[in-house]
DNA sequence: TCGCTTGCCGATACAACGTATCACAAATCG
DNA sequence: CGATTTGTGATACGTTGTATCGGCAAGCGA
């Protein structure tokens, strides 16, 4: 047997393990077990390369997925990743496939309203946990496995009304539409904020004194009020609204509509 | 008198001077016509460069804007963009902002079901006229003098139907929501079609081919529709399915829906 | 067992980016 | 006319994505 330790069990370091700084020129000095652990090949793979970066994201925005800033927090340099991506753009769309992994439900509602209604209020969740996800997608199509099964699942969802293809084509895109939208209206100052480093309510204040100046200008009287957050209640009246509209047009008639 | 011509009708550059390399160390040689003319202080604008870098964006995707190459469009330098704005963030808000401005009409029709339509169409138009424009507001919101026009026209055109505030506000970040994310789940492939200089057709086909594959294998058998361009006509479809959930659902009695 | 191939890793390098800084000249204002 | 402001240009720094190369470990055929 080699020297190398190797019992990948014990292999959970502490994260933060002092200047782990293995490779050519490291002489060996001490006991085997005093040393960091020889790393086992496959130290990277993609998966544990997409988790990070969308911890990242998660934490400081889409502007801090760097190729190098990844691989730091992977004790990694930067040019690994490339084993396992062709371009940094290619995480991102890994990234957004894994997240869109959430947002398809573990069982659907049998009706097709509340099926429809429970998939759009889990990808506004999803949306909201993950707050680059919107604006990510927005700027390359989502086609991923996860992406597909999204699809299917919504397909499913309205399969028992015996829609032609185009219908159901439109009704599901409708739903997606606006609810990616209603997200991305949401979450526009996400970024923002996050970029300069200011608290929600700093934002608050300084957009409403903004607002609150064009309104007291005479320029926009009734301005004010989008400074607020759009609510939960007003995604879920809004859905409805679309949906009644789609229901009423194909006569089909359901139960009660959701009530936010 | 100065010798510096001061006829800024002739100043009309035909676009591609030879090398006017203007600036400290160049030598004084030859008639004052043949010599280029000598650049008036305030070359550069704001408005210029808002608009430079909107015809960059159009042409070559948001990804082009980089302030060197929108300096190298108006033969400036880099930092001189930076005498009009303090960063490049700025500027994408700012052409956000223009673009906005060709989003409000002229006149707005006096039914409000019409007049929602008639803001939602051009909306739209609008965006696929900028394909980068959705994106962008994802990304930051639109707080400027023409993203308020818009509110104040969108808040007139439902003037008549005396809604209470919240039930407004709903309505409208509703319509919103729909029109933008219907553009932005459309145009999502755009940007990475640009990327790797794919034509409309190419993209169509690869995306084509991959999902076909998928349904062979079974694993997403209605899925291959997705493919295709969502139409004008689901877009409005869909839109008055919203409109009249909306209008049922407030006893507000309108004409006949609008047909795409 | 040996040697070859394959795949991951590390270091280095380069062009392009955003932008801070400084110097200078024209424009403007007292 | 002098002082101040303002637009411009040159240069420089740190950071980015990624090409390239060289090395080493694991697996594999002989």
């Amino acid at each position: 047997m080699s020297p190398t330790p190797s019992t990948p069990e014990l292999d959970q370091e502490p994260a933060g393990r002092p200047n782990a700084r293995r490779g050519a020129s490291a002489p060996v000095s001490g006991s085997v077990w005093t040393r960091p652990p020889r790393p086992t090949r496959r130290r990277l793979s993609l998966e544990t390369i997409v988790r990070a970066a969308i911890d990242l994201a998660d934490a400081h925005g889409l502007d801090a997925i760097t190729i190098r800033r990844v691989a730091a927090e992977l004790n990694a340099r930067p040019m690994s990743l490339y084993s396992f991506m062709d371009r940094k753009d290619d995480l991102i769309e890994l990234m957004v496939d894994e997240i869109l992994g959430e947002m398809v439900l573990g069982e659907l509602p049998k009706d097709w309203l509340a099926a429809l209604h429970a998939i759009a209020a889990q990808t506004r969740a999803v949306g909201r946990r993950h707050p680059w996800l919107i604006a990510a997608i927005m700027q390359r199509p989502a086609l991923g496995p996860n992406a597909v099964r999204h699809a299917e699942q919504s397909m499913a969802a309205i399969a028992g009304l015996g829609l032609e293809r185009e219908q159901a084509r439109t009704l599901l895109i409708a739903v997606d539409a606006f609810t990616m939208g209603f997200g991305g209206l949401e979450l526009a100052g996400h970024s923002m904020r996050q970029r300069d480093g200011l608290t929600e309510s700093q934002w608050a204040d300084s957009t409403g004194a903004y607002l609150d100046d064009l309104s007291r200008a005479g320029r926009a009287p009734h301005l004010a009020q989008f400074a607020e957050e759009p609510s939960d209640h007003a995604f879920v009246t809004s859905l409805n609204w679309l949906l009644a509209g789609f229901a009423a047009s194909h006569g089909k008639t359901t139960g009660e509509p959701v009530t936010g």
